[in-house]
DNA sequence: TTGAAATTCTCGTATTGTGGGAATATGAAA
DNA sequence: TTTCATATTCCCACAATACGAGAATTTCAA
């Protein structure tokens, strides 16, 4: 894209972005001045915007977000947004693999998984459905968002935790978990072992947003055996591709 | 403003607003021809409204609502939104009048009051407060309010509510009170005259938006007496100068 | 593989957004 | 009330920027 192809629009997007954010503590001249907007465009992009509901003045020199901007949200979930930008990527991946995929986050401690497209073999990760809560150790989405967290959220996390053995193979262990997950980061993926069903693995990747952070995971579940470990190189590959297609489909660069 | 000064801006909004309406029903293709949009243009808007984060792709043609304008609205209220935009703007005609002014809507049949800006003398409805609900029937704020529902809602809540006088003057009939609702609709403004306390007097006028829905109403209460009374012309008109600017402030013409 | 639809690219053009500066309006404080 | 600092609007000449037809390419389902 040419850059300055949209420069208003760019210029009033920010502007937009500036002014929900600061939920009209600073004033709008002071934010201008930020972004080194010249007053007189800044007030003809402001204009614009408020004409559209997109923000609101609540005084001299402040404005907050509008009530378009609101309305536009009301009745939807952060969440819903998430799979339905997800939901035809993982469907094409499980469709070229053969092989189940999930999206899930964290939420309380736990993984929510929001998408899971179907493989060719049913007998994949038949105990997931969409929606559903697990823990979080245990699983390669798990591990992948654990591995996202702070130190200190990671602290509150092993400490609150009670951890069960899924099958001989399932991590229980808080050092040895900190250990994986240390490994986690600096290979960007996760694989679970036969740690949660026995005759089952998956590798999971994260998705980032914009600024690098870890907002979700996707991964791939098979049946457990050499070949599929073979695999692994190619598949996680594909995996780390769909997450950043994923990501461009919610507009992270 | 020069109409055409904001262009690609104004085009862009137009597109976010249907996206966000649509919710992805519609296919992307198929809201630019509507809007008559050209290809190529609709696409570098798209682009940019993707590349905030206002809009993310679901499918091939598909856009809805993208995470940055769920995050905008994270944690915050509708009412909010409409609350701090009036506020200064009541906060303005009450110290202009010396009476007290209220901000209201209508919620479940009640009237959930939003803003109260306290005018000069203490003894002006003292017993309302902000976040409070009231009755409907019997306020000036309730009866603006009344007046724009449609005859189906109107029913459902003349039927559904049990009228206890306040004051002598508390109208609990429903044929008169419908009469009167008609008289509101024909004024564009409502009085109460003592029926709610009995040396209390208020008149309220309808917020409206852009489609000329009525979406709040704001009121002035004063001590009863025939100067008051006289007043009435001079005060409506201050309300409904009041009603048009927060409609300014929230991006209605 | 094929075909229809979606998406991106290219580029010459004039429309449209720009922004400095002046003029005016606004609201708080004195 | 008057004062004053700020916010907001207005003006307008200029060229940067957005435009959009059409071609090229990609995507995806059948």
């Amino acid at each position: 894209m040419r850059l300055d192809d949209t420069r208003s629009l760019g210029r009033a997007l920010t502007l937009l972005r500036l002014i929900a954010t600061d939920r009209g503590k600073t004033s709008f001249s002071t934010l201008t001045k930020e972004l080194g907007l010249p007053t007189s465009t800044a007030h003809r992009l402001a204009a614009e915007l408020l004409k559209h509901g997109l923000i609101s003045r609540i005084g001299r020199g402040k404005y907050d977000l509008g009530v378009a901007a609101m309305g536009f949200a009301r009745g939807r979930e952060y969440n819903d947004i998430l799979a339905e930008a997800a939901r035809p990527i993982l469907r094409q991946v499980s469709k070229e693999t053969g092989l189940t995929a999930h999206l899930g986050v964290f939420e309380e401690g736990m993984v929510t998984y929001l998408v899971k497209s179907n493989g060719a073999s049913p007998d994949q990760a038949h105990f997931t459905r969409e929606g559903m809560q697990l823990e979080a150790y245990c699983s390669g989405v798990g591990k992948v968002l654990l591995a996202s967290l702070s130190e200190l959220e990671l602290d509150d996390y092993l400490s609150a935790e009670d951890f069960v053995s899924a099958t001989p193979w399932t991590v229980t262990n808080s050092y040895a978990l900190r250990q994986e997950l240390t490994q986690v980061r600096q290979k960007g993926m996760a694989i679970d072992d036969r740690e949660i069903a026995e005759d089952m693995m998956c590798i999971a990747v994260p998705l980032h947003d914009g600024s690098g952070r870890t907002i979700a995971a996707l991964s791939l579940s098979m049946a457990w055996s050499d070949e599929a470990k073979a695999q692994i190189p190619v598949l996680s590959l594909k995996l780390t591709h769909a997450a950043s297609r994923v990501g461009r489909n919610l507009g992270y660069a």
